[in-house]
DNA sequence: TTGAAAGCGCTAACAG
DNA sequence: CTGTTAGCGCTTTCAA
């Protein structure tokens, strides 16, 4: 593999090709300060055919705005981050803005060492993500002289900060079952130390009351499996409906309906959270589910980094953005 | 969320605090040239306690090297890419390198204006990775004027390529089967027209030979449990094993065997391939299955680009790594 | 041993 | 309307 470094063309190559001076072809091509528009022309033409292409780090050092953000992640295996990344990346490039992936592997050594090397980079924000909404950065970035704001993560006071409405979310799941006519909705739902589980079951409790449990658990299949085993070794009558706090125990929960020769949606009708695509399709009938929206989040974030980033001011506190139903065969 | 830009301590800051000029500090804080050993202390010292760090744009700009290498990706969703990524992130920020994400989307027009948008920033060098193997980019890298790295994807002749060695992990899961005893290994796999699925198929074959039949189909769990029950549906005795093209295949596989009352591992054992952990744990018997090592191609080809990117040469072709076998309950 | 000066590629005053 | 000049923050000769 060899490796050959032409001398880039550079404004003085375009100014000489077009018989003017550097500042002349600046301007031309900013499309600034007055000029006659044949001279304009020439020197855009020039530009073109010499394949010019202004060079950001000598732009960045004179503007002050480097036209690059870091984005910090501690998320290495999980399945929300691609898409928020993606709608980082997506709304930052239509501004010219590239962005710096920094996976922190939650090591604050490494986060540190990231950190640094975005400032030296003169990045002109930062979006720090995590892999649960009330997880904090392990180090203050607050006090970075640059912005920062937090998506599907917690910041502190007065930061901006993006993440879905769970409360909003939960509610429409459980609409949905209401509305299908169920009458006795259970919550199957992840470890209560997660704000998003208190938020849901919240929601869920607002719509249904107190007459069936909320079960906490793990976010796994066998959960799900072992708590429709307790729901429908009661006493009373077993629910109609469940409502799981992720997919993956919905699928779980489905698994030990389905051994038990209960129909789906028929007897009792499921829904999950997050529409994990690859999982909800699969499972056998197709999750109806919650969609969080993270690509929506990644996207709405980098336009807030950009927005202050130009030094324009955008109002603190934590947005919600809407979740949406995603209606398959389970309901 | 207001947004204060104090003005950045910069080399002359540095110089009048130990009342130095900025060419002293500049030897003294990068080990450069002679110096009284006192005099660099006591710039280091100043350094230090104004928080000083380098410019990386204005060093770029002279250095003609930016210290940033870009990561091109078209996986939004994939579980692939985000442990491959990582590992392109923690090779070089040891390095003080950092790395562009740009998410691709499988779009044309949004790969080049991410291309132009690396170009001007000056980046070192670029790393392309796909979804599968024998995807190749969009857009002919191989004219940049900067190295560029193929990372479980193709590249064009003669160019650094690092991807799994997708012969020797189908052989090391069928070499396990085989030292479990197993006679009559069958392969339930994806598309031919994936390469990766070819390649693996060839493996089989040559440890097991053509008697029994190499299943071609989706990367579906459905397709698994299909290919069970065509299996077991025909004269001759069912296989003693089953060797999958990924872990959702083997999930439906196990699904399919348990519907039938065969036990995993005593009957009939499992492989499957990814170790896509979230599935191959959850799964009842627990998944054993070849993992690629995702995050180790990543690595390498960080320090593959960094090699490039310092103009050292390096020997181009296709560069396959182990995979290793995870072992797990279903064998 | 240290400092003055030039220059990386570009933009923005200010002259002409 | 166009060109000269200064300077962004830094490294690197070259003189002192």
């Amino acid at each position: 593999m060899k490796n050959e470094q032409p001398r880039r063309t550079t404004i003085h190559d375009v100014a000489k090709a077009a018989g003017v001076s550097i500042a002349t072809v600046s301007k031309a091509l900013n499309n600034n300060g007055r000029m006659q528009p044949e001279t304009r022309d020439r020197i855009k033409r020039a530009a073109a055919e010499l394949g010019f292409r202004p060079n950001a780090l000598a732009r960045g050092l004179l503007s002050k705005r480097s036209f690059t953000v870091g984005l910090l992640t501690n998320d290495t295996y999980g399945r929300f981050s691609l898409p928020m990344m993606a709608g980082v990346s997506e709304a930052l490039v239509d501004h010219g803005v590239s962005v710096f992936l920094c996976a922190t592997n939650d090591d604050p050594a490494l986060t540190h060492l990231h950190i640094e090397a975005l400032l030296d980079k003169q990045v002109d924000g930062i979006v720090f993500s995590a892999t649960r909404l009330d997880r904090r950065p392990h180090m203050d970035l607050s006090s970075l002289p640059i912005p920062v704001v937090y998506v599907f993560a917690e910041g502190p006071p007065g930061s901006v900060v993006i993440i879905p409405d769970d409360y909003q979310g939960a509610r429409i799941a459980v609409q949905h079952l209401i509305d299908k006519g169920r009458k006795r909705i259970a919550h199957i739902t992840g470890p209560d130390d997660y704000r998003a589980v208190r938020v849901r079951a919240e929601a869920y409790r607002d719509l249904c009351g107190g007459d069936e449990p909320v079960l906490f658990g793990e976010w796994e299949e066998s959960w799900g499996h072992q708590a429709v085993d307790l729901l429908w070794s009661r006493d009373q009558a077993p629910p109609d409906a469940l409502f799981c706090g992720n997919d993956q125990i919905a699928r779980g929960a489905i698994d030990a309906l389905r051994d038990r020769n209960i129909a789906i949606p028929e007897d009792v009708s499921v829904v999950g959270f997050d529409n994990w695509e690859i999982v909800a399709e699969q499972t056998r009938p197709s999750l109806t589910t919650i969609d969080m929206g993270m690509k929506e989040l990644g996207r709405q974030a980098g336009l807030a980094v950009l927005t202050l980033s130009k030094g324009q001011s955008m109002s603190g506190g934590t947005r919600k953005l809407p979740c949406s139903l995603v209606v398959r065969q389970s309901s």
